[in-house]
RNA sequence: GGCCCCAUCGUCUAGGGGUUAGGACACAGGCUUUUCAAGCCUGCGACACGGGUUCGAUUCCCGUUGGGGCUACCA
């Protein structure tokens, strides 16, 4: 049997982490069983849809880099359309199909009937079902003539069983479930009956969905009984919590996977790490490339208990994958940040390409996201306006500082500025002077970039140049003299 | 309320009838060092509870508790 997983989201907001994280289960099965991964939309609640969704999902998965074989158009493919609103006469057909066959019946309830029936159960401490009003009055009734909507007939008495790949067969009473509408009163079927036919019609082979369906996938069973074909299988997988176990919300921070890219999240550090969240391979690695994880993935091994989003260590994995670029690509990856940051134009400029390398070389093992750049090499492209009062107690202190940082600043006016020669300078003043190199070293550091952490000081002061170091002893000296004069 | 799902360190998890219950993130300490990182080493830290089954349960079964979901003409 051929692989064959849809990706099945709703336009109806922004790509969500978990549902992009079942996404990635979708890709991952795919791609390990060379099959066909498709996409598609499930437009059937027309008040709820959102311009711009789908743009916006589709965005999400090409950033992360999974490729769509069959999908809306321009992705095409022979099992289309891809958008259910563009197949409603098909659902219409099983409409017809299952009325005749006394399968389903028509029905009238007002929301208002149904409102009122609600509110008395729930009074009277029932189970909260719909009565079955109409299911024997035999109306007359067609998709979409806005007086009717179509209901499921769920046998009366029995068990459904239905079998789910991870937790093994799961069996309900049939007096839990109600009459549930396959078609609206619009005419567009709900989620239940357009996915039952559409991942029968798309030859779907698995049906991966949040464990948020567990409860309806009886439902399901009873409706592909109904028709007569066969279920595709189905896999429930664990939700993701936010860090207070509740599901993942915007409190909790960013839930839209683009946000990820605006934060400097690598895709394929976020791919890893969702495909993580649920699932994991056995072994003891978690940095795991793309193709590992292709490689790896199977449907046993995913969890069946949710899982908390922890952006700790996603921050630890973005690092990781930081570190494993190589500088041209890594500077490649900086470049729109830096662009946006205003410390480069589109062709480098003023500072050349070479030039914005060997800082980014200075910085790749001290990033955990690519938008920490900027408070950590802002002094490479801006020019420092002043220091921090608890950095002038670290490093300007002591009485002599004017004298340390005057006699650095001549030894470096008269060095090439080579590694060595920078660093045998700065060690030779400071046996002059009679002090300890760090004397020199942590006052020189921060006069040069302003700050007390950051790349070894020689190299720092050899990407900057001589111009701007001794530029820049210079405003310290001024700035701690004025300071004294103040104080 | 009813129905359903779930339960190993704070978090992600491995494991499975007999293990010193393993790894990773975070945290703490150390090494390295001009700082900050990175890296390496060490430490801290878990089988929710109660009954069974068994020679032996963290593992299998039942219950309790806790968490989550569904109970829409939303998905």
């Amino acid at each position: 049997m051929s692989i064959r997983v849809r990706f099945a989201p709703s336009p109806t907001g922004q790509p969500h982490v978990g549902v992009i994280r079942t996404a990635i289960f979708d890709w991952l099965l795919a791609r390990h069983f060379n099959g066909r991964f498709i996409l598609r939309i499930e437009d059937t609640d027309r008040s709820r849809y959102v311009e711009g969704a789908v743009e916006e999902i589709i965005g999400a998965l090409k950033w992360l880099g999974m490729d769509i074989d069959e999908g809306p158009e321009p992705i095409g493919g022979d099992h289309g359309p891809y958008f259910q609103s563009e197949r409603l006469e098909l659902y219409h057909r099983y409409a017809d199909f299952l009325v005749e066959s006394g399968k389903a019946y028509w029905c009238k309830c007002s929301a208002e009937r149904l409102e009122e029936l609600r509110a008395g159960q729930e009074a009277q401490k029932q189970d909260i079902k719909y009565d079955n009003y109409c299911r024997e009055a035999h109306l007359k009734g067609a998709p979409g003539d806005g007086l009717h909507v179509l209901r499921f007939k769920i046998p009366e008495g029995g068990t459904t069983t239905f079998r789910d790949e991870l937790r093994g067969d799961i069996t309900v009473e049939n007096s839990t479930l109600d009459d549930l509408v396959l078609i609206k009163r619009d005419g567009f079927p709900t989620y239940h009956f357009a996915s039952c036919i559409d991942d029968h019609h798309m030859a779907i082979s698995h049906v991966f969905r949040g464990e948020e369906w567990i409860s309806s996938a009886p439902k399901h069973k009873l409706i592909y009984e109904a028709i007569g074909i066969e279920p595709p299988k189905f896999v429930h997988v664990p939700v993701i919590l936010g860090t207070d176990k509740k599901k993942l919300s915007k409190r909790h921070g960013a839930t839209n996977v683009l946000e990820y890219k605006n934060m400097g999240y690598l895709p394929e550090a976020l791919f890893n790490f969702l495909a993580l969240i649920g699932w994991n391979p056995g072994g003891d690695e978690e940095i795991l490339p793309r193709e590992r994880l292709i490689e790896a993935f199977s449907i046993e091994r995913i969890n069946t208990s949710a899982g908390v989003f922890d952006i700790e260590k996603l921050d630890w994995m973005n690092g990781a994958y930081i570190r494993a670029l190589d500088i041209g690509e890594l500077t490649d990856r900086l470049k729109p940040f830096m662009t946006e940051w205003r410390w480069i134009g589109v062709e480098w400029e003023p500072w050349g390409r070479d030039y914005v390398e060997s800082v980014v070389a200075l910085f790749q093992e001290r990033l955990n996201r690519l938008t920490e750049m900027r408070e950590k090499a802002f002094y490479f492209f801006e020019e420092i306006k002043g220091f921090e009062v608890s950095d002038v107690a670290k490093s300007f202190k002591g009485e002599d500082i004017l004298v340390r940082l005057r006699a650095v600043r001549n030894a470096l006016e008269d060095c090439d500025f080579s590694l060595d020669k920078l660093e045998s300078a700065v060690r030779d003043t400071a046996e002059t002077l009679g002090v300890g190199a760090g004397k020199l070293i942590h006052p020189l550091r921060l006069a040069a970039s302003g700050t007390t952490g950051g790349p070894s000081l020689f190299e720092l002061i050899k990407t900057l140049g001589k111009d701007r170091v001794l530029a820049r002893i210079d405003f310290a000296i001024a700035w701690i003299e004025k300071n004294r004069l103040e104080s």
